[in-house]
DNA sequence: GTCTATACTTCGATAGAC
DNA sequence: GTCTATCGAAGTATAGAC
């Protein structure tokens, strides 16, 4: 049982630091960088063990694809059932690096179509659940949908914070601090602050 | 006079040419069809004649973005002054090859600097432009700046076409009506169709 | 201005030794 | 599972003939 083990918990543990090692590239560098030379050396592997765990570059990509949908469902539950679900979920899509990540991974889905369906489908998931959500969340507070329904809301804040991380890496942040003003009233509304949090967030003592 | 001529605008021609192919590849293909010999043969040129013409493929995708920049503005230009500002401004934003070019260009720019710098410009410029315009719209039209004002319209306008394009090429559509739908409420208050019009759309004829 | 030829780098991917 | 060696294609860019 032992012996077994520990060859194969090594190879295991390469495969990990290859997808680990691509992950933190397109994170930090972006699409340019994923290449097998590159990956391999910021994992401080030799290049052709990438095309020994990896078919091709596209299968590597899926699976860091893969690792980054794993870790932001346990985020994305994790802000959903939170005690300010709306404000978490909008701190999710808006200030993660995971956000700066997606813009890579659909750069990269032009080149990798199987990555594009991954997305794709990975996507309409997500949207799903925070529908599902913001359903409940209408139903249990008595929100009316006329000015804006759950299924709107949610495409809204994930389309203004996309577009904050988009126009935020060209460096363009003109009227961002309107929208974010907006968001905030939004917010107060949709999801508001007990009165306890407010006297935190206002910094006043009572008496 | 005609001797000199002759050739300087072959010249000219080439290198309009090789602009103009860069520009369709990235409207057709994607940004990692954007390569000298791709956009040469494109262009039914000689890969060697992009460097005699550029200095980098920097300086070619710079000159391409310019000449998106212009079409767009004319088009910008166009729309702004039009009967239905605020409408035709969603269309352009939201209907044209052009927003899928754009995505590609911020994918260049992750690669290409003084692209980016030049996105950044063009972009605050462009947003300041929409905005001194809707500002114009809601003081001739007397609109309240209390649910949303000028410069946050702008920019949400603009951030959900572009979310629009981006999950249209992943093939991410979910809820993507009701915003439609939001979009549609949102012209009609801000920017509402004549009586005749109103008529023509609906198909209904008087009498 | 346009051509041929070419230098140099990096890419994805494979073969075969150990 | 990891190594050395290597292939062929594609990338940017330059030199020099015409």
């Amino acid at each position: 049982m032992a012996s077994t083990s520990g060859s194969q918990a090594r190879g295991s543990r390469s495969r990990l630091r290859l997808i680990e090692a691509a992950y933190d590239l397109l994170g930090e560098e972006g699409y340019h960088t994923f290449s097998a030379r590159q990956v391999a050396q910021r994992a401080g592997l030799k290049p052709q063990l990438v095309h020994y765990y990896f078919r091709s570059m596209e299968e590597l990509v899926i699976a860091v694809f893969q690792r980054s949908s794993a870790k932001y469902f346990s985020l994305h539950d994790e802000a959903l059932s939170s005690r300010h679900p709306v404000r978490a979920l909008w701190a999710l899509n808006c200030n993660l690096p995971e956000g700066k990540r997606m813009t890579e991974y659909v750069a990269l889905g032009k080149v990798y179509p199987a990555l594009r369906e991954e997305m794709r489908q990975s996507g309409e998931s997500f949207r799903r659940m925070q529908i599902e959500a913001m359903e409940r969340i209408y139903a249990e507070r008595g929100f009316d949908a006329v000015t804006i329904g759950p299924r709107g809301l949610v495409l809204l804040m994930s389309a203004v914070a996309r577009n904050f991380v988009i126009e935020g890496e060209v460096g363009v942040t003109l009227a961002h601090e309107e929208v974010q003003a907006l968001i905030a009233r939004l917010l107060d509304h949709f999801d508001p602050l007990d009165e306890d949090e407010l006297a935190l967030a206002s910094g006043s003592l009572p008496g």
